[in-house]
Parts: structure tokens; sequence; C-alpha cells
DNA sequence: TGGCGCGTGTCATCCGCGTGTCATCCGCGT
DNA sequence: ACGCGGATGACACGCGGATGACACGCGCCA
């Protein structure tokens, strides 16, 4: 799930995004209006967390210009101030909730679930090849009803593999997919990661998905030949 | 090879133009998003460079909207920001590759080529040649709807015929397409491979396709005389 | 502050398959 | 029937990939 964060206080902005982190979201913190709309409109956020005061284009106009524009994320607002004339503002601004500083963070979790959930139907975001089954949102994994534990980076690469089954995926892909651009000469990261990603979804199994395409790189297969 | 560029900075663009040119490209320029769409979807390029702040349409935008389309165009991102996030959106949104502003020319053109050459089988044709597929791209050969497991050096080997149908190939260009080394003594290579190919290909299946002229080569046969 | 565990990336080693050579067999053409 | 070109099966080597161990860095907890 990836959130944009606006909120021009840094150090509530950085608590907050180790915060949401750990919980598993994917946050970009933009410090003003304009870089919120500038950001908002680049990538497809799930949520947007705004706060209202903020420099250049305050909260509730960056809401309206977006709702304006059809952009239709669900937003969540932040505010010191809790008038009911300010609620009425915030919400006609077009924000789907609406929370008052200080808060609680599990309020704010909460408040966050509830609000991706309400949105999830419209999003068909689950991958599926042969009986595997991996989910971005929730970051799990699973292959033939067993849920499947993966690390990060293990995760990233399985992923990257779903989104393209049945086509070979060279090595020199996978690195600069997802390494550093800069590689250099050999190193044998991505066999090793193969490995570990063979380990989990293909040894406690009967048929194997990944397999290798000597001399060229690797492929998942979403069915057997 | 065909490029689009769009890049609003005119100097930059003028200046990148001149050298791409020079490197022997036929470029045209675009000096925002909507007229890079307008353009992409009107002629077949060979690969996009499109620059991220754009004016009306960002870089992203344009990217996902081709990708949506299914133009599936080599894009090599420009961007003056580098996080992991700008990254991930740049790749997320479809782009093949990324590119950090100011960058040498130098590497400008080594990814340019990079990305056309892993592009190169991607766009190349399947072949067809009687019940014989094969699909450069995916390393994958089936002939009347069976798959068929083939090695790298028998792969190419086939997919040489399949390039040249019904053509006679002499053992002599046959070794010079498939092995570097010039035709010296002798070494039976050539009649080696065709027979493994023959065990693959033709062996489980009625209708033989390759067939040996003697004396000069080997030809495959598109359809029975 | 130091120890601990996990995730990540490197390295050295091991193993199997693909590759190319050779010896032999086969069959077509003369 | 003979000879040559090609077919076929076996074999050894080396590369590409698999694998296990380890070293580093970071967050966590005492």
């Amino acid at each position: 799930m990836r959130l944009l964060m606006v909120e021009d206080n840094r150090r509530l902005s950085h608590v907050l995004k180790l915060s949401l982190t750990d919980a598993g979201y994917a946050v970009d913190a933009a410090y003003d209006g304009r870089e919120a709309l500038d950001l908002a409109a680049a990538a497809p956020y799930d949520a947007l967390i705004l706060d209202i005061m903020l420099p250049s284009i305050d909260g509730l106009a960056v809401c309206r210009t977006l709702r304006e524009r059809h952009v239709n994320v669900p937003v969540l607002m932040l505010t010191a101030r809790d008038t009911v004339a300010d609620r009425v503002r915030g919400l006609d601004s077009g924000a789907d909730d609406y929370l008052v500083k200080p808060f609680a963070l599990s309020e704010l979790l909460a408040r966050l679930r509830a609000l991706l959930r309400r949105d999830a139907p419209r999003r068909a975001a689950l991958l599926e090849v042969a009986d595997l089954r991996l989910d971005p949102a929730n970051h799990t994994v699973e292959r033939d009803e067993r849920p499947i534990e993966l690390t990060t980076k293990l995760f990233a690469l399985l992923e990257y593999f779903m989104r393209h089954p049945n086509q070979i995926l060279t090595r020199e892909m996978i690195e600069s997919h997802l390494w550093s651009y800069d590689y250099e000469g050999a190193s044998n990261v991505v066999d090793v990661y193969v490995r570990r990603l063979r380990c989990r979804i293909d040894d406690p199994f009967a048929t194997k998905l990944l397999e290798t395409v000597r001399g060229v790189g690797y492929r998942l297969r979403a069915t057997r030949p």
C-alpha cells in the first residue's frame, strides 16, 4: 500500500513515516501543498494523509484540486483545530476522514485501515500465477493455500517474476530492477536470491515453478508444459 | 533507429538531439507530454527518451498511458531527482530504465544501446515455419502445440533455419554463423548439432522438416513439395 | 553500551549439463 | 560392390549455475 503523507512539521513527519513504514506501508513524504499535488498527480497512491496547515497551498486546496482533477484517492485530513466549521470545510473539500491533533497513532492506523478497506474492491491487485498468490497490498504470499514468509527483497523478486510470468528475465534485468543501477563486474546476488526464493516457493512443493534457462536467465512458469 | 525525445528544456533538447543524430539515430523532439503521446501514437519509435518533469502531462503519466495502450516501446526516463521512491515510481509507471541528471552523454548512449539490444528480441516477430513456432523473446519452441526444450546452441541453430526456410544452408554458412571461428579443418560439429536438432523437432513427428541435401547442406522445409 | 538475531550480499566450492570431438556405422549413388 | 558423405552413439572437458558458509550492518533489547 502506497501512502502519500503531507505534513510540514518535520519531526512529526519523520515519526509518522517510521510508524507507517513499520506498519507495512510504502510512505512518501511531502512537506508542502505544491509538492503534494505534484506527487499525487505523478504516482498512484492508495491513500493520502493530508495536514491542513501547509506552506504554499493548504491542505483543503490540495484536496479540492485533486477532486477537480478526478483524482479520487481516499484522503485523511489532519488538523490542529477542531470546530464544527473546520470539519465541515475539511469534508466539503473532498476529504474522506478527519483526525484532530493530537491523536493516538493507533487511531490513525485504524482510520487508515478503514479508509483502505472501503476502497479495496476498487483495486484488484492480487497477483496469481499457477497456484501462487501474491498480495502486494498486504505483503503476503501463499502457495496452494499455504502462507509463505518472505523478506523484503525476496518479496520484490517474486513480485517481479509474477508480473512477468512465462517470460525470461535475464540476470541483468533482475539486477537493474531490484538493485542499484551501477552494478559492476560479476556478482551472483541474483543467483543467490533466486536460490533463496526457490527454498521458499518451490522446495516444499512437487511442481517447480521457477526454472533456469541456461545461458539466458530465469523464468516463472504459469503452466507446466 | 527512430527515437522520440521528450524534454522541455530547449537547450538540453537541442544539444541531445545533435548528439543522438550524430550517433546515428533518427530523432524527433517533443516538448510536452501531450505532444509526446500524440507523436508516440502516430509513429512507431524504437525507443523513447522521456523527461519526468514536463508541461501538461508529466513523463510518468505519459509512460503509464502508453503502457495502458499496450505500446511497449522501450522507455528511458530522465529525471533530476534521485531517491528510491523516484526510481520505483519511474519503473512502476512502465519505464525500462532510469537516468539521473546530470548525466554523461556517453552513459545515455550506452543505456540506449542496452535498451535497444535488450528489446530487440522482444519486438521480433514470432517465427513460424510449417507447424513449428519459435519465440525468440521467451526462448520457447513448439511444434504442433507441443513445447520443445532446446539448449542455447540448438535454439540458435533452429532460429537460423527458421529465418531462412526452404533455403539450403551449407555447413560453412552454419558454422560461420553459429561458431565464431572460421571454418578450419574437418569438424563435424554441424552434423552433430543438426542430428540433435532432429531428435527434438523431427523424430517424434511424422513429417520431417529438416532435410539433408547431399553434398551441399541442409534445408528446413516449410511445405512439402 | 554491548550483545543478539535477522536480512543482505560475497565468496569458494561443488556439480551437472551442454558442448565439441572422435570412432564407427549406415546407406545412397555410381 | 565400393567409396564417400552423412548419421549416430559414446565420451571427456569446462562453463554456468547451485549451494553452503560466512561476513557485514542494522535494529532491537537488555
